[in-house]
This record gives C-alpha cells, sequence and structure tokens, in this order.
DNA sequence: GCTATAATAT
DNA sequence: AATATTATAG
C-alpha cells in the first residue's frame, strides 16, 4: 500500500467544508429563476405542504454526481441539467432501495424516495432502473455459467459493484423483502476502476424529512436509511487522474447513522 | 470514431 | 411506468 493511503483520510477531513458553509445551499441559494427553471417548486410545494423542511434542490452540483465540466458558474437561464453520473455508491444504494422495496413496489418514484438523494430525479432513477433491467436479464440467460452468448462485458462495471439480491431474479414471487440486509462489497479492492467517490459534504434529507405520511412508512424508510448509513465510508481514489470534476455524492454515515438508532432503536441487526 | 451510459421521447 | 431512441461523455 502506498503511503499515500495513510493519510488520506486526514486530508479528507481537512476538506471539508465547514457546517456554515453546507447550511446555505440547501435553503436560500435558489434564485426563484433557478427554481422555476428547473421546475422545481411544484415538488416543493406540492409534495411537501409542510412536514418536509426541504428544500433540497436539483442544483447542478449539489449532491449527486454529474459529469462534463468543471463549470462552477453555470448562467441560470440557459442550463440545462448536468449529466448524473452513477458512482458504485450511488447504485448500491439504489439497488438496496429496490432490494427493500421489493421488485412490486420498486419503480422509479418509490425507489427515488427511498434512496433520498437530493439532485436526482425521477428520470434519472427510471432510466437507471431500465439499464439495470437489461442487466438482470442478461445477468440470467447468459451469466449463469453455460456460457450461451451473453457474455458480461465490461460495461458492466458499474452493475457488478454492487451485488444483486437473489430475489431480484425471481419474477414470480416477488416480495417486500424488508429484511434484506446488503451485504458490504469493497469495491476498491475488486475494482480498479472504482475510482469516481470523492468524499463530501452535504447529501440527502435526513430522517425527519421521512415524517411525511405514515409514521410506519417514515420508520420504515428510516430503518432503511439507517442501514445505509451503517456500510462502510467512501473510498479514495488511489490514483488521482480522475475525471475532471469530484463526485460529490456522500452520506453523513456516522451521523446519519446515529440520529436514526437513536430514534428508531426498535429493532438490531 | 466507437462504445458506454444517461437523457429524452414515445 | 415501461421501453425505445437519441444525445453525450469517455
Amino acid at each position: 500500500m502506498r503511503e499515500e493511503d495513510s493519510n488520506w483520510f486526514s486530508k479528507w477531513e481537512e476538506e471539508l467544508p465547514s457546517p456554515e458553509e453546507l447550511i446555505p445551499l440547501s435553503q436560500s441559494l435558489i434564485t426563484p429563476d433557478l427554481a422555476i427553471a428547473f421546475d422545481l417548486h411544484r415538488r416543493n410545494t406540492e409534495n411537501s405542504p409542510q412536514t418536509l423542511p426541504q428544500t433540497t434542490l436539483p442544483q447542478p452540483n449539489s449532491s449527486a454526481e454529474f459529469a462534463g465540466d468543471s463549470n462552477g458558474d453555470e448562467p441560470a437561464r440557459t442550463l440545462k441539467r448536468p449529466r448524473l453520473v452513477w458512482t458504485p455508491q450511488l447504485h448500491k444504494r439504489f439497488v438496496d432501495a429496490v432490494a427493500h422495496l421489493g421488485i412490486k413496489n420498486a419503480v422509479p418514484k418509490t425507489i427515488m424516495q427511498l434512496m433520498s438523494v437530493d439532485g436526482l430525479t425521477r428520470e434519472n432513477v427510471a432510466s437507471h432502473l431500465q439499464k439495470y433491467r437489461l442487466y438482470l436479464k442478461r445477468m440470467q440467460s447468459g451469466g449463469g455459467g453455460s456460457g450461451v452468448g451473453g457474455t458480461v462485458g465490461e460495461s458492466d462495471h458499474l452493475f457488478a459493484s454492487s451485488p444483486v439480491p437473489p430475489h431480484f431474479l425471481l419474477p414470480t414471487s416477488r416480495q417486500s423483502s424488508d429484511h434484506f440486509i446488503p451485504s458490504f462489497v469493497p469495491i476498491s479492492t475488486q475494482h480498479p476502476a472504482a475510482h469516481l467517490q470523492q468524499p463530501s459534504q452535504f447529501l440527502h434529507r435526513q430522517i425527519s424529512a421521512a415524517n411525511f405520511t405514515s409514521p410506519t412508512k417514515a420508520t420504515d424508510q428510516a430503518m432503511f436509511l439507517a442501514r445505509q448509513s451503517q456500510q462502510q465510508p467512501v473510498f479514495r481514489p488511489a490514483s488521482l487522474h480522475v475525471h475532471s470534476q469530484v463526485a460529490n455524492y456522500t452520506q453523513d454515515l456516522e451521523l446519519e447513522a446515529k440520529t436514526v438508532l437513536t430514534l428508531f432503536p426498535t429493532r438490531d441487526d
């Protein structure tokens, strides 16, 4: 291992923005112009009346990772949403969400809600879900072992980074597997190309945000998020030749886990 | 210029 | 919401 690895964490820590820097982003940073342009205000008003303090916005570099240039200041007028980059972490969250919901309820909307990643749109999820389903098909047709033609090419690296829950492959039995516990997989060791993750600061709504609708549902989501939080933290790119911009997706693992577990000590894993 | 992947259109 | 098509990044 390199000597760099020994101090990557401290470097990471140093680069973390102070709380003061983070707060404004979720509230007042969005100009009305921008909000309209993104058609967000609708989500804010109709979806969450008052329970969600959220002003979680799909502001281009808010939370999820985006590809393209490192264009810091984007004119609020012609803006098109930057291309979303699905990192292994983000994908894992996606898989876990789907697994948790079960095939039955795993539709873009619900998946998106469960993931609770700000900046993530339903379209993002839908598109990814489509690809993922195709991947699953390829898996069970040719990837099983008796190699017909279904070669799992190099293109499925992302999907391979997260283990596919068993019940994904069983169309007949659709169970809302609440008990599904995602197993941790150290992608950094398996996939040299997994260099997309860079620690960041803020992320998604916290558990309290889940209080919209039923407490049961909120609790459920809380539990889910708790599990997510217990996963291993982010990895650092060994080689930093990475892409142009930094990946911004990350979760306040410890913080969230602590919160959730404190609020919902109903079950122990 | 080709392939992989996300966005958009149906 | 699901699938097909197009656009764009790498």
